[in-house]
DNA sequence: AGTAGAATGGACTGTCAAGTCCACTACTGG
DNA sequence: CCAGTAGTGGACTTGACAGTCCATTCTACT
């Protein structure tokens, strides 16, 4: 079923494919930082050097651009997690997967939370098609994480009673809740204490 | 340290204050469901009947009545959170806790998250004066489950090694991850999966 | 009862952002 | 080299919303 009103199929040159990328990334970092209804698309324009026209060149509307946003804040929290997730072997490496998101937290300018839950948080409710994107994003990252832990499994590190999908959902959601925990209250404590129980939570399936 | 332009002080009639208490909780209600942004205050006047006048005079900006409606929003919370945690004697009653945060998200039209981590992530980062509330509003909570946990483990319910306030911002950040996924999602299997687990986690702590 | 100040209605203004339009430039393919 | 279409600039329209103003009505207090 084609959405009314898109235009994601109009033909595109290389240049034009450059700056339609331009302005997503852009308008990603604009919006996960400064929430989607607080960007204009003027300060898009402003911040990438270009017209209100290009954007509507690129773009039916604002929605659908931020449709686009949602893919590509997406694929960089996917690409990320995937990563790290992917090469996990051990309990310790799921260690080590956590420390990997509480530095790249305490790097990022102020706690800015998950760039995933803020648009979340913004977006459901909306009628916009990112809706379901977001929806298929937490659930790759679930994915993810339970195949990890069916590894584990698999290579006998953790019991035959645990159960994957669940812990990963868990985990999903400790993560998920520390990150906006530390958000708000502007502090590293929350994630680093959630993130340290739901692995101490995993560490109770762990075979003898 | 007075901020400038606030009214709050403006003496009020039994009437004003009726009219004021029905603008922050029609304005409460709206925000929580649809964002902050995305509600005017001509909406705001509708849905109570009352001139956009009203709106200044009862408040100085919008601003200060978003900083009002955090305040609302944060009395609802924790009065609901007291009378549940305040009664907790046993980890069963916990247990209990959980329960009812599942089933009041349940009857709660669609999945709508938790009222004050929806705010929390519209409104951490701006300036104004609801942040420091959204701040004390979660210490507040915590100590409500730290205190709970406290109580189990003078009780001997829970071994000497639980740490109280560890454990309650875990639990905590779990019961906010599951609400986000749960909102996102629009499925209640996160929220009741992540506050299964914080619950299986602090029985690991219970005295034999 | 009368008056000061609170409460209310509703029109008005200014600003800002979404979306439109048209003219112009620069590719790209035949 | 010459159409035709992608790409770009920028002015313009429209609507919504925050915030202002003033006139009017109500209420508390003496």
């Amino acid at each position: 079923m084609s959405v009314a009103g898109t235009i994601s199929h109009r033909p595109l040159t290389a240049k034009g494919r450059e700056t339609r990328g331009r302005i997503v990334e852009a308008a990603s970092d604009l919006m996960v930082e400064r929430g989607v209804a607080a960007v204009s698309l003027d300060e898009v324009g402003r911040a990438t050097s270009t017209s209100k026209s290009q954007m509507y060149h690129y773009f039916s509307s604002k929605d659908e651009l931020v449709a686009a946003v949602v893919i590509c804040v997406r694929d960089r929290v996917l690409a990320f997690q995937a990563d790290l997730l992917l090469a996990v072997e051990s309990v310790d490496d799921l260690q080590g997967w956590a420390g990997s998101i509480v530095a790249s937290q305490q790097q990022a300018p102020q706690w800015s939370g998950c760039p995933l839950g803020t648009l979340a948080n913004e977006l459901i409710g909306e009628a916009g098609g990112g809706r379901l994107d977001i929806h298929e994003a937490f659930g790759s990252w679930q994915l993810l994480l339970q195949d990890a832990l069916g590894r584990l499994k698999d290579a006998g590190r953790l019991r035959a009673d645990a159960d994957p999908a669940r812990l990963a959902m868990a985990t999903l959601a400790s993560l998920q809740g520390g990150l906006l925990m530390s958000k708000a209250l502007q502090d590293e404590a929350p994630l680093a204490v959630a993130l340290d129980a739901a692995l101490d939570y995993l560490r109770t399936f762990a075979s003898a």
